[in-house]
DNA sequence: CTGAAAGCGCTTACAG
DNA sequence: CTGAAAGCGCTTACAG
């Protein structure tokens, strides 16, 4: 092991005290200019690095915020069906912690297992986030005992862990009743099917936001969803394919996400449908791929940054006042209106 | 502040030393079966999670593996033209330091004033992924004097920081040279252009291997690229639109990356030009949108997932082995072939 | 197999 | 403004 300079060795390199060097590096402390000096010609000679561990573990603060998220892609070929979303999100929390001045840790985990390395997150940040389902609600419960954490997206049942974590959610019944009521009044379908998610609060709310679309106009209502998928894009597909084997013809299609929209896009072209002409599709999310397929897909558009920036501000509010008590805050949608709904003339 | 548990907490109420308590929650000492079990009560009862900055101060290892990009989007929109790249990137090696367990600690820095940023991360992990030209040398080679780096992608210069941090890059020169190959052997385009990227080594080796493909083949060679971008999308459909509003219509558009053929896509779609019929398009990088759009791009595949994979490796064999010469290893590519050199029957 | 104790490398009251 | 020293919460030789 080669060996690294301590802030011991910067201080008798400078001539000041550990305290010194300390105070200079944090930035703040006003320090007599000459050891300011003295301190960073140090620092640049001897190539310190202060050690990340020893200055949480005096400072009891990280620096470093954390995100898990559902390992849904396993061991099986990671270039097959990436999640997209989760690429957003990433991205958008990676952003607004670096805004604020903090580095993410990230770390995909199994609901099962991988309590280990949850608890390798939740013990090196300050604050944690989580999407819904990713860690079991009693190892959430303790870590909420250490850290804050915002469960962002919706929890499995309305009350777990309520007492104890923050919840971020977007507006998923409003937004899928809004597309749904776009695809029955501006183009005036009504035969419109929708093709849910995974068992999941998500998928359930949007499902319920169609449903409301349709008894709102007194159109008759599905008691469930016409075909049930997992949120990937070969999930899509092969639900949407089966409908059509089966003799189906929906006019419209509103699916739970946009992957599912995106195979639901797929198996139509399989099947010698056009899209909007014979079937209409939409999604929700708003990953940007949507707006590259063809034809670009209408969606319900989550604010992926504001829910970043917002899960952020909502730990740093925590770290301030622990006594706070647990929130759920719902962030709007905004339907994306493109070509897939059959908005646009498609030459 | 909520009070945490700590170790002694535990052991006192296990009725065992810190000692026995470490013991039991790493796992692998041979514990007496009753204080095992007394010890995970405790942990229980307690709601212990233990803390990172600690143990990693006194195992002096954190688990952790650090993943600095460059932030090209800065302060703009960010989802304006995401890098997907780096999307990719991000994903491939969660997944590899994942599998060696290892969580992953990732920040966008900018070149210039984010030092900070920098050390935070380098501080807090045992091994850094720095992708090229995100990190200004003298502070890499700071930071590999206390940890292993591996620089992903050319560096700027041959042997900056070449002494200190181990080199992973991909075949750039190889697969330009086979993917213009394609376009000169089997569609038999002579007139093949090469949109450039930024002034970047990854950039620069792919038009070498460009212009080796033509010369090979006795053709007339461009002395420079026929265009320089960006690697963004948005750059790619300003260059590209500019050579066609000059009045070029070169037959095939050799791009230096994915994005910057999407942006080609685009360009040429506005000007009423077919893809591959009029011009045909190849990229480089292999990012997943290349497969989605119409018509799919033909692209050099980098092994995204092997990449991550081989980073992490090299991190752990320097940990192991800190006497090691610095390596520079090149991973092989994939030309995928796809719909925009015009290989398949379009519609 | 188990425990007492030193030590990991910083920061931060507390005095001065 | 500066320094001596305690302390952050773990792990790990070292004895036993």
């Amino acid at each position: 092991m080669r060996t690294v300079p301590t802030v011991y060795e910067v201080a008798r390199h400078a001539r000041v005290s550990t305290a010194t060097v300390s105070r200079v590096l944090s930035g703040n402390d006003r320090v007599r200019p000459e050891y300011r000096e003295r301190v960073f010609a140090a620092v640049a000679e001897l190539g310190y690095v202060p050690s990340g561990a020893a200055r949480d573990l005096a400072a009891r603060r990280a620096g470093v915020l954390g995100l898990c998220f559902p390992d849904l892609v396993g061991d099986q070929d990671i270039e097959s069906d990436a999640m997209f979303w989760y690429d957003e999100i990433i991205r958008g929390m990676e952003r607004a912690a670096r805004r604020r001045g903090y580095a993410l840790l990230i770390a995909a985990c199994h609901d099962t297992d991988d309590v280990d390395l949850v608890t390798t997150v939740a013990g090196r940040c300050d604050g944690l986030v989580v999407l819904a389902r990713t860690v079991p609600a009693p190892v959430l419960e303790r870590i909420a005992g250490r850290i804050p954490v915002v469960m962002l997206a919706g929890p499995r049942t309305p009350d777990e862990v309520a007492r104890v974590v923050d919840h971020l959610v977007v507006a998923n019944r409003a937004g899928a009743f809004e597309v749904t009521g776009h695809l029955l009044d501006v183009h005036g379908y009504t035969d419109v099917w929708f093709i849910a998610g995974p068992d999941s609060p998500d998928s359930a709310a949007r499902f319920e936001g169609y449903q409301a679309a349709l008894t709102e106009r007194g159109l008759p209502v599905a008691p469930r969803p016409h075909a049930i998928s997992d949120f990937t894009t070969a999930g899509g597909r092969r639900a949407v394919a089966q409908l059509l084997s089966d003799g189906h013809r929906p006019r419209a299609l509103v699916c739970a996400n946009d992957q599912t929209a995106l195979g639901a896009l797929t198996a139509l072209a399989g099947a010698g449908l056009r899209v909007p002409q014979d079937v209409a599709v939409t999604g929700f999310d708003g990953i940007q791929l949507g707006q590259h397929v063809r034809p670009a897909l209408t969606t319900v558009a989550q604010p992926m940054r504001q829910l970043g920036e917002k899960a952020v501000s909502m730990l740093e509010e925590r770290l301030a006042d622990s006594a706070l008590a647990s929130r759920l805050i719902e962030m709007p949608v905004r339907v994306d209106i493109r070509d897939s709904c059959g908005c646009s003339a498609v030459p």
